[in-house]
RNA sequence: GGGCAAGUGGCCUAACCUGGAUAUGGCAACAGCCUCCUAAGCUGUAGGUUGGGGGUUCGAAUCCCCUCUUGCCCGCCA
């Protein structure tokens, strides 16, 4: 995109050129943007004050003083104190075809920057199935961490499994002591039973029974207690045991994320901390900083009111009263763990997780580590019915979520007919891309940290600003260039001089802009959002200028029409989207 | 009580970090467009005091203060 580039250069220098005549001071800031009406617009207000002219009238007067053509500028207007731009199509049209036919599906992708980059998402309690309030996470977090690797870092992503607790433990004891005839009749007593036949899901009853059957159950109550205190200790059997109950869950989970394309790289499991000792190294550590203190009955803490926690506790309690650890101490642990094999550590977090983060960050730094996690929190999705809760039944699992899609998308394929070469295998892989994109888009393009309430119908669209809109085009795109068949690579931008053909190649041009906002500020929305652009401005050239039947431009405009479907097909990429090439 | 975040046409949403022109799209509504490359599409119409109030600024959806509403948090839980 070397073109953008200088015209944005050449455009400055006039103006710093024409400033300079007109007596203003060398310093004089200029500002640069890319409106809708011009390719780069330059405001004169803070011009006005150095030279005492209204801000028209600098305009004008600066638009007066340089010619154009000239280079890659095109034209140049003076317009409410601004001026703008405008670039000289053809090398720009030339350039961004040329790039896109030669990189390919490698087109925005950055050379290998070495940087190792840590993505910690999903990291959900394997006590149960994922519900659409927590599928914010692994969707947001394989979307960076896809856009990351787009940007050349060496992205690992990680799920740090919690199986350490009573919730695991009560969850384990269930598996082990609660019959298959309880579990029926808990299901029978269940109001709305969840029928589905995963393990992530059928085990829920089984937590379910042992929750009731321990409740006011003094010895029942003990024996967990045993066996925390046993796992506390490090016991190998019962960390094992329950180890090996929350594997079981997570082979559920992981089944739905795949589902989703979603696929991590690395587990790791909190109960390695304990049976390591670097949990217990975190609280030796900690007990000889000045900030920490001890309760009267035993329980060490550090006070970070000097580290801007408010509340009307600024303690940070890093063992019980016993000496054992906490989670937030063993997630420590884990943060000198990722520290050790990173160069940036992202944590995918909850909204409610804000506080504990900080503080998470404050005793890193009491610590005397260095590095500090950079957190992504997203706000939860709740039903109009309020938040979500698998005990009040007041929720929407997403396997069932993606099988709705999934049966939808489905049935638009039959309904419009467009099966008729397809086999049914082929007809579902199809239904599953669109179920599954649309489900991600839908997620995925609001900004993270806003409120969303889950609603069938707009999770369901498949058209306007969604998922499968920007398969269409992907679809619409790759069947032209079936029907085509070979043709000859052209990318003379003399040739696609229609406003439409212009418009396209400047929106594919953006990509790789996008990709590196994204890395500075991890706006995952950005992607849909861009991707949305890409497709608007196909269709509208889809639609008005015809490809096959072009004459002496057919083939660079079906140039034009392969140099999209790559960018579009990365754009899927980085969403975890297929892009099918029919739908 | 304190802290953090969000509030944008009937509904959802973009731009907010880094202040710039007439506030981006979509859904729903209305009116058009398939003898032509997939109508999951395209074009047009209508719909806004960006929750309210003050301030900074030549200029505020954007920054600051106040206020209202909503969400989240303030465990020796994970």
């Amino acid at each position: 995109m070397k073109v953008q580039e200088e015209f944005e250069r050449e455009c400055e220098e006039a103006v710093l050129a024409a400033l300079a005549e007109m007596g203003a001071p060398a310093d004089l800031k200029i500002v640069k943007e890319i409106p809708d009406n011009a390719d780069l617009a330059i405001p004169c207000f803070t011009m006005s004050k150095a030279l005492r002219m209204p801000p028209v009238a600098v305009a004008e007067k600066i638009a007066g003083m340089i010619e154009t053509p000239r280079g890659l500028i095109s034209s140049l207007s003076a317009l409410n104190g601004y001026l703008n731009f405008t670039v000289d199509s053809v090398p720009l049209v030339s350039d961004v075809l040329e790039e896109v036919s030669a990189r390919k599906e490698d087109f925005g992708k950055s050379p290998e920057t070495g940087i190792r980059v840590n993505v910690e998402h999903t990291s959900t309690n394997p006590t149960g199935p994922v519900h659409v309030g927590r599928a914010r996470n692994p969707i947001i977090g394989d979307t960076l961490a896809r856009c990351l690797r787009m940007r050349g870092h060496d992205v690992t992503t990680e799920y740090y499994v919690n199986d350490v607790g009573k919730q695991v433990v009560m969850m384990s004891w269930g598996v082990a002591h609660v019959t298959p005839e309880e579990v029926r009749r808990e299901i029978e007593e269940t109001e709305k039973p969840d029928e589905n036949p995963k393990v992530d899901h059928r085990l829920v009853y089984n937590y379910r029974v042992a929750t009731k059957k321990i409740h006011n159950n003094p010895p029942m109550e003990e024996e967990i207690a045993q066996m925390l205190r046993k796992f506390e200790a490090g016991d190998a059997e019962t960390i094992d045991y329950v180890k090996k109950v929350a594997e079981t869950m997570l082979g559920g989970i992981n089944a739905t994320l795949a589902d989703i394309n979603v696929h991590l790289d690395r587990y790791t499991w909190e109960s390695e901390f304990i049976k390591n000792g670097a949990a217990k190294d975190i609280v030796e550590r900690l007990k000889a900083s000045k900030y920490a203190g001890q309760e009267e009955d035993g329980a060490w803490y550090v006070d970070l009111k000097d580290f801007g926690i408010h509340g009307k506790n600024t303690k940070f309690t890093f063992t019980r009263s016993d000496g054992t650890t906490l989670y937030t101490t063993r997630d420590l642990a884990y943060h000198e763990d990722k520290f050790s094999r990173s160069d940036r550590v992202i944590d995918v977090l909850g909204e409610d997780q804000k506080l504990g983060s900080q503080q998470l960050v404050s005793a890193l730094q009491i610590m005397g580590e260095e590095k500090k996690p950079e957190p992504l929190f997203y706000a939860f999705v709740s039903l109009p019915e309020g938040r979500m809760s698998t005990r009040k039944g007041v929720v929407v699992y997403l396997d069932d979520l993606v099988d709705e899609a999934t049966d939808r998308a489905y049935k638009a394929i039959v309904d419009g007919n467009k099966c008729k070469d397809m086999t049914e295998e082929e007809i579902m892989g199809i239904a599953r891309d669109i179920g599954v994109g649309a489900v991600r888009y839908n997620i995925v393009r609001v900004g993270a940290d806003k409120q969303l309430v889950f609603k069938w119908e707009d999770a369901l669209s498949f058209d306007g600003n969604s998922g499968p809109y920007l398969q269409y085009v992907h679809a619409r795109a790759c069947s032209i260039l079936r029907k085509a068949g070979d043709f000859a690579r052209d990318t003379d931008g003399s040739k696609l001089t229609d406003e439409y053909e212009v418009k396209l190649a400047k929106v594919l041009s953006r990509f790789e802009s996008v990709l590196a906002d994204i890395d500075a500020t991890k706006r995952v929305n950005m992607m849909p959002a861009y991707g949305h652009d890409v497709a608007a401005a196909f269709n509208q050239f889809y639609a008005q200028v015809p490809v096959l039947q072009a004459g002496a431009s057919r083939d660079a405009r079906l140039t034009l029409v392969e140099c999209t479907k790559y960018v579009l097909g990365n754009v899927l990429w980085c969403l975890g989207m297929g892009a099918p090439e029919a739908m």
